[in-house]
RNA sequence: GCCGAGGUGGCGGAAUUGGCAGACGCGCAAGCCUUAGGAGCUUGUGCCCAUCACAGGGCGUGCGGGUUCGAGUCCCGCUCUCGGCACCA
């Protein structure tokens, strides 16, 4: 041990040291690191790759605070992984297509390439304020041509495979942007467009749909992926899988059939009647006559309600009886056929067996038109009673024929046998998933690849012919309902490929979900004029190893990228199944509780901050305010207590010695403390970092800054020793605060870079306790503490407690019960 | 209605397998320093009682029960907040 070595060393002098100088370090080293490209990737070395993503922005104009909360913590993770020795590939880009640019186009007369453009340049140099650690080398702008030709590639070969159709259907439309949308950009109860929070309406159109449902059951299976519950769940519940059989009826007296879905066969022998959704294509053929002016103005005001408000909307289950009957295939019975909007188009067969006794929407209908009611599963202790409401638990099988008597899931498995043996019907999957709707009325986005031959009809565009690029002249923006290039001079002219006669060329841009379903290849050979991915680095870097981002993407951008990875999987592209292997998503920063965004105005910019603070307390303080999944009210009040944190390190590193006050030399008890205190920290920092707990590492660091202070105040430690903790410190410091960390690192003399250093290794030795405290409890209560070294013996632990002089007055003249004793913390003493 | 997450000081939030509740920070208070400070430093700070005493005591993690020597943590029943879905047969 050095702890004879003479002090001249004192207590801080601030006015010696330079002012920490948040703007000036920041700028110098900024530049650079640029300079030296310190964070491009050697995409050829791939030993312990480690591909990092972060959700890339759409480029609205201005990096807000939510952006630095989504990036910087995230850059904090792959700074830390590059010093924990991972090549790290961190890139970033520009979710650059989509209806804001257009928006703008038509408000303010700036082009929507311009205006993208513009924004780009001014969030780029936004994120180089910030610090962050990436690769803009790779970056990928997907309004380029050179990338969106390969949506338009990924396009064609779906048309070739069948996953990419042309279908008529009734189709949610946005009267505001004038375009249609997927269906899951339809939000909520009130049914809003995603993008400006008005109310959708129906409109029958035909449009280009990706076959996502060919997937749903193997998107139903996350094995092999770390993702949160939540979002697994959110995609669950969204394919909405159920089990059932799926059966035929016929129309009595008619030479018509039509096939209903159920997951409850069990209750078949209860059905009373049937319903059709009123879009239903029997609904005209087997009305009679004399109900045809009702049933008519049924199926009228339905499709007059859809296009309504559908806020108005109040579920009145109401519907009208056809005329029609059909017949139970089961005991072949009569029952009346009407039409009813609770039946929907679009999910099962469009078509119901109504069981009012087991199905609550059911006896809500047939309460309302005095339907009867056939108890077919009977409550525990049932005795023949009307039911009140609809019993939808499990029961005993009645009325059944021979499936009597039988509990009601053991019918359920003999029922879909029993069809299926008889040709009734088949064991069926129904999912609630509906195939992607790509097509966009809208000019901002990739054309689809496709002519329209007069001869021929739906034609690809020849791959050597891609890209189709959008016309960026001559083009006039304003939404009519149909696409912008509908009325360009040139645009929607072709020949087609087949024959060279004069085509239409289909006008509709494609789903800007699109573009992000498989971005990170790109980012790997971004704009490759040849080839839609590198196949090498493709198998080398991916799937990637960590995605963030937020958790409003469960199931639009998240579930279209597995999709995509599968459909790539399928083409050949890739070997895998599963383009994420690990996602974390990190909470939303809200003002008053609401999402940040231009259009609502009210988005906080981190510049003032940088400018007043530097982006290192920005950074510290988006850690430090809370875990980074919860997100949470912005609110700065907080953000000086960050600031003063690294003002502290900046002193308690740099402050020189001027040899006025002597203190005392430290001991080798102190030393020993002050590297427990190291390595226990460098252990905190590190795991909480892998586990994405950035506040808690944040307080673990200042924890050490304070000890370290204390140290500095109470004793002088030599060189080594005290060199030893500061150089952690910094090099724990760096993920976070980059900026300060190499000023420091470089006034003390360190080798450039900080960021290229390791990670302090951890020594579990020095971090283990030699003492512990003691708790004391009597009946529970704590009643004393006392220090003992951790191997300490159970009997002279309990003899001890029971010693404590405040425990003893709990104790007086009464003998201990029980002794409970818990190593290393607590001794509790149980007295009657 | 269904599914999911969550209720801890004045505030943001800490708390392996049940074992010192409130780490860290903000705010607040007192003191120091300063021509001044919305700067900096030191100390204190869950609530209540008590006190010469950093003696002590009571209460305390949304509410009500339970299990346990011991519960923020486990179980049962409520309640409130937030997010998602919404006639899916």
């Amino acid at each position: 041990m050095e702890t004879t070595i003479k002090s001249d060393r004192v207590t801080h002098s601030p006015n010696r040291i330079t002012k920490y100088n948040a703007q000036e370090i920041e700028m110098k080293w900024q530049s650079r690191w640029e300079a030296d490209k310190l964070y491009r990737t050697d995409l050829e070395q791939t030993d312990n790759k480690y591909y990092f993503v972060t959700m890339y922005p759409y480029p609205s104009g201005d990096l807000h605070i939510g952006h630095w909360y989504a990036m910087a913590p995230s850059d904090v993770k792959a700074r830390y992984l590059r010093m924990r020795g991972k090549n790290v590939f961190f890139p970033m880009g520009f979710d650059a297509f989509g209806l804001p640019a257009e928006n703008a186009a038509i408000k303010r007369g700036i082009h929507p390439n311009t205006w993208t453009l513009q924004n780009i340049a001014n969030m780029e140099r936004q994120m180089r304020t910030m610090g962050a650690s990436f690769d803009w080398e790779r970056e990928v702008i997907t309004c380029d041509p050179r990338y969106y030709k390969w949506n338009q590639w990924f396009f064609i070969q779906m048309f070739k495979r069948g996953l990419a159709y042309k279908k008529k259907q009734a189709v949610d439309w946005c009267p505001k942007d004038q375009t249609v949308l997927a269906r899951e950009q339809v939000v909520g109860p009130d049914r809003l467009c995603e993008r400006c929070d008005t109310p959708v309406i129906k409109k029958d159109l035909e449009q280009w749909f990706l076959k996502i449902t060919a997937y749903a059951e193997e998107l139903l299976d996350f094995s092999g992926i770390d993702w949160p519950e939540k979002v697994k769940t959110l995609q669950t519940n969204w394919i909405g899988r159920s089990e059932g059989v799926q059966f035929t009826m016929q129309v009595a007296d008619r030479d018509e059939t039509f096939d209903v879905f159920t997951t409850r066969q069990d209750t078949v022998f209860g059905m009373s009647f049937a319903v059709l959704a009123p879009e239903h294509h029997l609904v005209d053929l087997i009305t009679t006559p004399e109900r045809r002016a009702e049933v008519e103005d049924y199926v009228f005001k339905t499709r007059r309600e859809t296009e309504i408000d559908r806020m108005s909307t109040e579920k009145v289950r109401d519907g009208v009886f056809t005329g029609a009957y059909a017949i139970n295939p089961m005991n072949g019975e009569r029952v009346p056929i009407w039409i009813a909007d609770y039946v929907l188009t679009t999910y099962g067969t469009g078509a119901i067996m109504g069981v009012p006794a087991h199905d609550e929407r059911d006896f809500d209908f047939a309460k309302r038109y005095g339907l009867d009611i056939h108890v077919v599963i009977a409550p525990a202790n049932w005795n023949g009673e009307p039911l009140s409401a609809a019993y939808t638990e499990p029961g005993t099988m009645v009325n059944s024929g021979e499936f009597n008597g039988l509990d009601s899931e053991t019918a359920k498995a003999r029922i879909a046998d029993y069809m299926e043996e008889k040709g009734i019907g088949k064991s069926t999957v129904n999912y609630r998933l509906r195939d992607w709707l790509i097509s966009r009325q809208r000019y901002w986005g990739t054309p689809i690849p496709i002519v329209y031959c007069e001869e021929h009809g739906i034609v690809p565009v020849p791959e050597e012919e891609l890209p189709v690029v959008l016309p960026l002249e001559g083009v006039e923006f304003q939404p009519t309902g149909l696409s912008p290039l509908t009325y360009h001079e040139e645009f929607p002219y072709a020949k087609c490929p087949i024959d060279g006669n004069p085509a239409r060329r289909e006008t509709d841009t494609m789903d800007a979900f699109v573009d992000s379903s498989w971005y990170w290849y790109g980012y790997l050979d971004p704009y490759n004029a040849e080839r839609v991915i590198n196949p090498e680095l493709v198998k080398r870097w991916t799937p990637v190893d960590q995605y963030t981002g937020g958790v409003e993407h469960a199931v639009l951008h998240l579930l279209y990228a597995r999709f995509w990875t599968k459909v790539m999987r399928d083409i050949g592209l890739v070997q895998y199944d599963e383009p994420f292997l690990k996602l974390f998503n990190q909470g939303t920063i809200l003002t008053n509780g609401m999402r940040m965004s231009k259009s609502r105005g009210n988005v906080v910019s981190p510049d003032s901050y940088v400018e007043s603070l530097g982006a290192d307390t920005v950074r510290v303080y988006l850690m430090f305010i809370g875990p980074w999944d919860q997100g949470g009210d912005w609110d700065d009040s907080g953000i000086g207590g960050a600031h003063r944190w690294l003002q502290r390190v900046w002193t308690l590193v740099l402050d020189a010695p001027n040899g006025k006050e002597k203190i005392p030399a430290a001991t080798d008890e102190q030393v020993k403390i002050l590297r427990r205190v190291m390595h226990q920290t460098i252990q905190r920092v590190g795991s909480d970092i892998e586990a994405f707990k950035f506040n808690t590492a944040v307080a673990a660091l200042m924890e050490f800054t304070n000890a370290l202070s204390r140290a500095k105040e109470s004793a002088w430690y030599p060189n080594a020793v005290w060199g030893e903790a500061i150089r952690s410190l910094l090099l724990m410091l760096a993920p976070s605060a980059p900026h300060i960390a190499e000023e420091m690192w470089e006034r003390l003399g360190g080798t450039y870079s900080i960021h290229q250093q390791s990670w302090p290794q951890y020594d579990p030795n020095a971090a283990a306790e030699e003492k512990f405290t003691l708790v004391v409890q009597v009946n529970g209560k704590v009643r004393g503490k006392i220090e003992l070294p951790v191997d300490v013996s159970e009997e002279v632990a309990k003899a001890a407690a029971l010693n404590e002089e405040n425990a003893k007055r709990y104790l007086e003249g009464r003998t201990p019960a029980q002794v409970i004793y818990v190593p290393k913390k607590l001794v509790n003493v149980v007295v009657r």
